[in-house]
DNA sequence: TTGAAAGCGCTAACAG
DNA sequence: CTGTTAGCGCTTTCAA
């Protein structure tokens, strides 16, 4: 292994110009003989600086941390390339991390970024309160941590995610114009910020419209984070024919859920959109393939990254700044699932 | 910050002593005592272990390395998953970085994670060449590291991949049983280990029952990382239906190309698989919630990370354990886009 | 049973 | 313009 020392022997100068040299610092006026004499040093013998010594001489990794829940997923990826492009510009690394839907992997993982020193966090957090106490921790000694797509509201930290709440009452409103009226909503059995404000979203539609909220419209399908959701779609809207719920249109808190809803209703020979309109959230890139192409409410993924980004960093540059929270505006997508000419 | 000179002195003891209790040594019989005023010490001061001077100290990291192509994809991160089991019940952390189809950012990558000084490497390479001489220079410098999902006969090191060959020449001698002798495949113009082996296994499987190999039934569409998978299959099989070449199959190299493939045969009215069967490879969970669910190859991806981890970490510890070059069965799931009854 | 001390590789004053 | 030096926080041998 060589190291700085070696090439301060090889190259006949001190460590220290080395370090200089090869940081390409500025103000250090060292004569261009040497500084070639150096590059050359360490090009002949292959040297790769040793970033773990440097982290630790330097107190900063420049690093930040990101805790996703899961991995095989279409939406999560794509705010953290939204993150990794930001983040990259103001000279970042980023270091990724699962949850796995699971509250101790949660903490295991924050309490390893915080062992291997970095700067900041960005947290989609799980809808597992257990972790609450961690966060306010974090919170008062000051560390900065941004939340991404989804808050806790009991954590008063910067965060970014969609305006769901607007979003989800734009998709109804829309549902309701065309003159469906029960309009089913299938979301998660969970209670995490994003299903409370698209739920919200759907009754404040509802409401705007003079319709009144049926219970029985609203179907809550496992969440876990392990459980297949085109599977919990189907077998949740399975369950609302069983009952023999009536309705005209269905709103789907995702996109999967959806897919899964539709197989249901393809296999009950019931017609979309002509006797079910169908509306989906997070316009993944598969919806717009399926054999209905699917309307849906879409989120600016790559945006919600790169602005969590930024003001993590500038936390980082200026811990006393005032908390951001900023709701991104959605986008309803419109296509044949509820294309009102084929009613 | 409190570090080991604070609990030191709280607990009245060395350094080294807190070291060698919070690290959980075996041999140094401290008295439980002094251990319990240490533990105690470190709880009250908030203690968090800096593993980037431990690291430094150590010399190691327990840390691999993995170089996937994409993170917004189903393929790669259930391997990813799999790397992380195996990894974590041997003690190691993994850190993941994206190539981006990009192959200047798989060696910036690289780079980087050899700078972090992580003992091991898991990268599935990019189709892209260029980074060979990178990957020999490892080689040389004996520098751990496995291939997954693809690999590049240039570079002699361990892999880890499904032995496409066969799935496709099982898949494709299946629909040749089906009656379906005129049969499309679709794939990427892409030279890497994937998309030869599929095509062999295409090609074989024609062979051995007679059938003449027909460039005209090959169809390339383009894999850059960037492009939309399922539009490139769109748009694919829409060229190859405007030439008007004659099919009655289409075996397509992923499930993300056969959906857009599926699209485009329901637009022009034919029917899936009544006119034409479509075989995917992958298996993907969408695959079988689709309006015709897919039939495809399917492939163990955890088992594919798992055997990987484990298999870098025997060379970190054994750095001249013969080169393992492994092919895993894939293993064909059968749905309705093929289903003979339905003929 | 425990402590002193050297050192991991690099950085950043400060001195010259 | 360049070198000396004192750490960064932790591990680990060796001695006590």
């Amino acid at each position: 292994m060589t190291t700085l020392k070696d090439i301060a022997k090889e190259a006949g100068v001190s460590t220290a110009t080395v370090s200089q040299v090869l940081n390409d610092k500025e103000n250090p006026f060292i004569s261009q003989a040497t500084k070639e004499g150096i590059l050359q040093a360490a090009e002949r013998l292959h040297y790769i600086p040793n970033r773990v010594a440097r982290d630790l001489a330097r107190g900063s990794t420049m690093v930040l941390g990101v805790i996703i829940p899961r991995a095989a997923d279409l939406f999560f990826p794509e705010v953290v390339e939204g993150i990794e492009e930001a983040a990259s510009t103001k000279g970042y690394d980023i270091v990724l991390s699962y949850s796995a839907g699971n509250f101790q992997k949660e903490r295991k993982h924050i309490q390893l970024l915080l062992e291997r020193k970095v700067d900041g966090l960005l947290v989609a957090p799980l809808e597992n309160n257990q972790n609450i106490p961690i966060f306010r921790e974090l919170l008062e000694r000051k560390f900065p941590f941004v939340f991404i797509d989804r808050y806790l509201p009991e954590v008063k930290t910067d965060f970014v995610v969609s305006d769901l709440k607007d979003g989800a009452c734009e998709a109804v409103s829309y549902l309701i114009r065309l003159g469906r009226t029960k309009i089913v909503h299938i979301t998660k059995d969970s209670n995490i910020s994003t299903v409370r404000d698209v739920l919200e979203g759907y009754k404040m539609a509802l409401m705007k419209n003079g319709l009144k909220i049926n219970q029985e419209l609203v179907k809550a399908v496992n969440s876990e984070i392990s459980s297949n959701s085109y599977e919990a779609g189907y077998n949740g809207m399975k369950k609302l024919l069983e009952k023999r719920v009536d309705f005209t249109a269905v709103f789907c808190i995702d996109d999967n859920l959806a897919v899964g809803a539709l197989k249901t209703l393809k296999e009950a020979k019931l017609k979309v959109p002509q006797d079910i309109s169908v509306v989906g959230m997070d316009n993944l890139a598969v919806s717009s393939y399926l054999t209905s192409p699917l309307t849906s409410v879409a989120q600016n993924k790559i945006q919600m990254g790169k602005l969590a980004s930024e003001i993590l960093i500038k936390r980082i540059e200026n811990p006393e700044n005032k908390k951001k929270q900023i709701f991104l505006k959605t986008n309803l997508i419109l296509r044949e699932s509820t294309n009102e000419k084929e009613i």
